[in-house]
DNA sequence: GGACGTTACGTGCTACGTAAGGATC
DNA sequence: GATCCTTACGTAGCACGTAACGTCC
């Protein structure tokens, strides 16, 4: 038994069972991981892979169980080599966030330019991608954190904690009618055509919901995944915007009117989630807490350490009510 | 790094820093583990060994954190090995005990022979120790389970479950002065120079608890590990026997007699317990099962998988007062 | 016929054991 | 001086890559 083939046969369960792909993925020969995989099965007397012939066609149930067990194996592994970093230098080395654009362009920032500050020798990755992307990257191990609003609770493997609150504004050009109501409610909201997020992105099942329960069916003349191209087609008059009130800019955004519709929606939650199990290191600690100042490095760690749903609830349903505003 | 460089490092640890000793513990060369390890140490950049010129003196910080998933990394590949040998045949394996003489000699005889019945490909080994060892080589995975009345509790990494409750009798020649008292009172047990177990043996110290609730000082004059060394003195006329009530054989000890003694100590438990995080196979399971009925694979693993003491607690309590008495 | 996994084979690396070398107690 | 770890060196085994082969869709 050796790690290289638990790493092989990782593989290829994540390539959907193709053998030449994990060994692209794997920048090695596919002989090399075919054999190794051989070996492998070969030394524990039992297959890990169904095969028809010579395809990969599935995984045995004893399979599932070892690459499970594989899985923990790598994620130690990998704790090892931070535990060796953090020692050897504990101000050097990688941070690898996934978020999406509303976080990216809004909400850290602020956060990276402290933290830079603070860890100039930390090098920095922002990966991009959809809600369901970060999440699963992250239980993955491929990012250090996950920083989103949606599809972040589906994944039991990924310790979850929240952020910040936030909420949404509506977006008109100057002028408009909306601009002379006060309050503003969702039924007028609802006679204009609407321009907001893509489903599944920055809230929008909160949105969806709040409509829903009044019964209005707005009229959604366009989608989008961030707040950019919303305001851009707002400009052009193509509806109303409905954006999160951290995306409005008060003076780039000095052409729009931005209307407080905090009391139209539930707000939405940002958490920030990492694999479980996963070892920490000082920086990482300190970016969460830079990012959330209520996450300290104690709280986090119990969060971190309690394997019940519940335990965790408990932990965290007290931050909830305290949580800051964007 | 490599699983073999985990396994030399934690050796040398448990082999108190001598590599010289690890080397022949792992039936190898002594420059070669040296060499792997130095090799690790490399490769991670971090001493995980304090060395005082060229000896082994201490265990670094890193080194702490590294042995501590190394450990579990070699647990999990034993998990791994013993899936594969679950999945090629589940009768067939090996079944490694640690128990006391006081078990192996009274409790488990029974057990054994339905195990054997069952399971006659399963290759039984029993190892006698004392509770201390007993719990030591189980929470290090050398054997299976561990067996025992002491010591159980002081080991956070075994998983520990009772099996039953057992008692005392007092242990006289025929015609001796308490064979004429009704009932048999603390008070005059300890007025005879007694025999009795070694302290950290089967059940020594609530015994002691009980004369010490009274006051008494025993006059306890000679203290063996088992029951038959014991009797053999109470023969002798040596004093009076305080043992398990299990261990007098109505038949083989029909020269001495047996006063019932479950009124004057609080009942003992004994434990079975196993490495938390160990996967265990079939007939382990069943053999848990055999050994104390109430225990089912259900609960055995819920028990397993409950990482808090109060959890466990909670789950154990309940079975104490149905536990049944030996 | 194309995609895919296995077998065959040659090369280079590496782990291991023996022996010698330094260091510590 | 005994114990202990490291360095040196030769050998054997193993992993890897290329190429050829067999198989499934």
């Amino acid at each position: 038994m050796k790690l290289r083939q638990f790493n092989y046969i990782l593989e290829v369960a994540n390539q959907n069972l193709n053998v030449t792909a994990a060994a692209d993925a794997l920048y090695t020969s596919q002989p090399g991981v075919s054999k190794q995989i051989l070996l492998l099965e070969e030394e524990l007397g039992v297959n890990i892979f169904d095969r028809n012939g010579k395809h990969f066609v599935g995984i045995t149930s004893a399979g599932e169980a070892i690459l499970e067990r594989a899985k923990q194996i790598l994620q130690e592994v990998d704790n090892i080599k931070r535990i060796a970093a953090e020692s050897r230098d504990d101000r050097r080395g990688n941070l690898l966030l996934a978020t999406t654009h509303t976080q990216a362009r809004y909400a850290l920032p602020r956060t990276i330019q402290v933290f830079k500050a603070r860890y100039p020798d930390v090098t920095l990755h922002i990966h991009q991608g959809t809600p369901m992307q970060i999440a699963e990257w992250a239980a993955k191990g491929e990012v250090d954190f996950a920083i989103a609003t949606e599809a972040m609770e589906h994944f039991e493997s990924l310790v979850m904690m929240p952020c910040y609150h936030w909420n949404r504004c509506v977006l008109v050009p100057p002028g408009h009618p909306l601009t002379r109501l006060n309050p503003l409610t969702l039924t007028a909201v609802a006679e204009f055509p609407l321009v907001t997020y893509v489903f599944g992105f920055t809230g929008r099942s909160l949105l969806d919901k709040a409509f829903g329960e009044f019964g209005l069916k707005p009229n959604v003349v366009l989608t989008a995944v961030d707040a950019d191209v919303i305001k851009t087609y707002v400009r052009l008059g193509l509806g109303v915007g409905i954006i999160a009130k951290m995306a409005y800019d008060p003076v780039a955004d000095q052409d729009l009117v931005a209307l407080d519709a905090s009391h139209l929606f539930e707000p939405s939650t940002t958490r920030i989630g990492f694999r479980r199990g996963t070892v920490l290191r000082r920086y990482m600690y300190d970016f969460i807490h830079m990012f959330s100042p209520h996450l300290t490095t104690a709280l986090v760690d119990q969060i971190a350490s309690t394997q019940t749903h519940e335990g965790r609830e408990a932990l965290i349903n007290p931050l909830l009510h305290h949580l800051p505003y964007h």
